[in-house]
RNA sequence: GGUCGGGUAGCUCAGUUGGUAGAGCAGCGGACUGAAAAUCCGCGUGCCGAGGGUUCAAGUCCCCCUCCGACCA
């Protein structure tokens, strides 16, 4: 909808952004793009590992034939391709312009917690090198060399309050306050600070998806199961042979390192599939943590029995 | 039937010369502003297979029963 402000200027309506968020397998996909048809709606997918291309039968990803609504946010980039989450901000929020100036209402569809939240909230990331920089590799390094008690000593040196709130086992966080103190003219201490009192950006409803433990453990486990059914050893097969193991993020996917390790004879496949079990057991596990926190979601029960009203309970949330 | 192993946390196993147990994984809880399906932190009471005995004290030694595995008949 355009509308025009007090200086006579069009602006776009930004219509509250519907997000759907919550643990893997307890139905996202489908609730978003069903409470897009609703209301008239696109989807914006905020999802870690469904921006690669190839990678669609271990993501969940759904079917170009099972879209009913245009969708967004997926197959973005091919696996051997570095990604981040300021990079994700910029595309999400290029899609809602894109979407809202067509007068659509945004879904924003999520298990990635802190992708959901760049598209959302006020996180301003730091100007500096995109994602594989020297300084990463250099202190990454560093750390393989010498430790990581020794770079997290090394940080305390140069920056002795980042170094106070990060644990010296999290060489990844503090190789990344390097980044930060050497690339971006800033530091990890100043924006974990800044964290708490993030505002919110774009407006948006937050709708959660709420399935109890026992219930979760048999879908995912349904879910691995079907997914092999559907061919998900030649999806990996696949990608092996177009690089697939050159790239930094995609590699660590569930579902497709053990399959790789199955395949490269590191253990059985039977048991590669249990693994991808139990790590996306501990997986939803990390994102029920993320979500929990987060006040403004509104939980909807999504266990077997309820579902049929799931769409009807979540419209309730969206009617003005 | 006999011999030898072994039965300890949900699972795989440690437990030194007897002093009422501890790792990994799983599980649970948590952190997380540029890799986030990643990374990191915290949480270990369990009839030590059953029963009896020796001893101040037994997972640990002795007897007996039972179950599993291997071997010999």
């Amino acid at each position: 909808m355009l509308t025009l402000n007090a200086l006579g200027e069009s602006q776009i309506e930004q219509t509250p952004v519907i997000c759907v968020v919550g643990p893997t397998a307890s139905g996202k996909s489908d609730l978003a793009q069903n409470i897009a048809q609703a209301i008239d709606g696109e989807v914006v997918s905020a999802d870690s590992m469904q921006i690669y291309k190839g990678m669609d039968i271990g993501t969940g990803k759904l079917l170009p034939s099972e879209r009913l609504v245009p969708h967004f946010g997926l197959d973005l980039i091919n696996p051997g391709e570095p990604y981040s989450a300021a990079l994700f901000q910029d595309y999400a929020r290029s899609c809602f312009e894109d979407i809202w100036s067509r007068g659509k209402r945004v879904v924003l569809c999520g298990g990635t917690g802190l992708y959901v939240r760049a598209a959302i909230d006020a996180y301003d990331f730091p100007k500096g090198e995109q994602v594989n920089n020297p300084t990463r590799d250099k202190y990454t390094r560093y750390a393989e060399q010498h430790g990581a008690d020794a770079l997290w000593e090394l940080l305390r040196e140069r920056d002795p309050e980042s170094a106070l709130v990060l644990h010296p086992n999290n060489v990844r966080r503090v190789v990344r306050a390097f980044e930060m103190l050497e690339d971006e003219g800033t530091n990890y201490a100043t924006q974990l600070k800044n964290l708490a009192q993030l505002e919110q950006e774009i407006p948006a409803i937050f709708l959660g998806l709420q399935v109890e433990p026992d219930s979760l453990r048999e879908r995912i486990n349904r879910r691995v199961d079907e997914m092999v059914a559907q061919g998900l050893v030649k999806e990996v097969k696949d990608l092996l042979n177009s690089g697939f193991r050159e790239g930094v993020t995609a590699p660590q996917a569930i579902g497709y390192k053990e399959i790789v390790a199955a395949l490269d004879e590191n253990c059985s496949m039977a048991e590669a599939i249990e693994e991808i079990k139990t790590s996306t057991r501990r997986y939803a596990k990390r994102q029920r943590t993320w979500f929990r926190k987060d006040t403004r979601i509104h939980w909807l029960d999504a266990n077997d029995d309820m579902r049929h009203r799931l769409l009807d309970s979540a419209l309730n949330y969206i009617k003005d």
